[in-house]
DNA sequence: GAATAAGTGGACAGCGTGTCCATATGACCG
DNA sequence: CGGTCATATGGACACGCTGTCCACTTATTC
């Protein structure tokens, strides 16, 4: 398993994000800055294009330094993405219904599909930067994800929930969420899609 | 939009397959050649990872030979899935049902289903590598699916299909179908959580 | 069998990768 | 404050793949 970001990915827990060892002062400069930087550059061109070479001449720093930290460039997207998924997974576990526990599983998976529809359409770069291929199923939200719908499924009543986990997460890749976006679907009319779907499949 | 294929790739319509202008014998042999090595290192290593130099070097041409005809690697992997995806189409426009017409929508959803897992599952390695990224979207064989399946939302009612076109077609992603499988989920239990989702779906 | 068109593959330049190592720079301590 | 050490940095290198060019070969046509 590669080391992605720095300050410890979002897994199962929700971790503090503070680095063990304290950081020299420059090394912490140059983390901003390759951040900094790889948001613009993942913004600016296609995410799956983008190279160590590309985000280390935007940060100027040596791509030696960028490798020091992250291996690839998924990376960098995923330690950029990596405060956002702790939030919704905060929220996921903790928040108010029905994103959070206390809502009926039809509803709180729809409120899930909100929420991820959500991040997609806010982050779609760097989800797609950090995705790439099938590195997505290695992540540990996507891990999350997995667990919470299961719950969901199991709740409902649902007796194989294992054949029908990936098959709810699949919409929810980033390159699928982009194709709807560029046939001219709307977030409101996906989440619209994914609601009417939870609701057929997890209502009594 | 690149030219994927060399004997017309599977569209809307079933065409022959015979190539325009005669092809001279020795194109023709290394057509074949190339064509079945291609088959046996999409096999043999991670379709992703495949190298037009990979393919070049196990059939014996210059690599130059390939490009004549392939723009990279995943037309040829294209190519080689085009006759399984032509007979598919064939069965489903005038196939028996319930692949054919004349069945229910939400059977015929879960036949397509069907049919679509065991496609990924004898030839999973080639559409891995023909569907590399978000090239998937861009097949002819993908505009079919999404032909096919929104019909099939019509005809079952759905007002608003859509939103759900790119979701009900996003578990056949092949990344998807083969996380499945390296979780131990067989393709029968695939298949059945799909046959139970389309149920689900569009039962009146 | 000559003319013509099509096919072939060696070679080249360009780009990104991943690593190594000499140098620079903070951090710590006396 | 200055010396020492560990860490951080980035230029440089070798490698592999890409995509194209072009001189040469081979099949087809008349």
């Amino acid at each position: 398993m590669a080391i992605r970001g720095g300050q410890g990915e979002a897994l199962l827990a929700v971790t503090t994000g503070q680095p063990e060892v304290k950081e020299r002062v420059d090394a912490a400069r140059n983390r901003a800055r390759v951040l900094a930087a790889a948001e613009q550059v993942f913004a600016a061109k296609d995410a799956r294009q983008v190279t160590m070479e590309d985000i280390a001449r935007a940060a100027g720093v040596g791509r030696a330094t960028l490798y020091r930290r992250y291996p690839d460039p998924a990376s960098i997207a995923a330690a950029l993405l990596d405060e956002h998924e702790r939030q919704l997974q905060e929220q996921l576990l903790r928040g108010e219904p029905p994103l959070g526990p206390g809502a009926t599983p039809s509803d709180r998976l729809a409120a899930f599909y909100g929420a991820m529809t959500s991040l997609l359409d806010r982050h779609l770069h760097l989800v797609l930067g950090a995705e790439v291929g099938s590195a997505r199923f290695g992540t540990g939200a996507y891990g999350f994800w997995r667990v919470h719908v299961r719950s969901l499924l199991v709740e409902a009543g649902v007796t194989e929930p294992n054949g029908l986990i990936e098959v709810l997460l699949a919409p929810l890749a980033p390159e699928v969420y982009q194709e709807q976006r560029r046939r001219g679907v709307s977030r409101e009319q996906i989440a619209e899609g994914l609601t009417w779907m939870s609701h057929r499949l997890l209502m009594p």
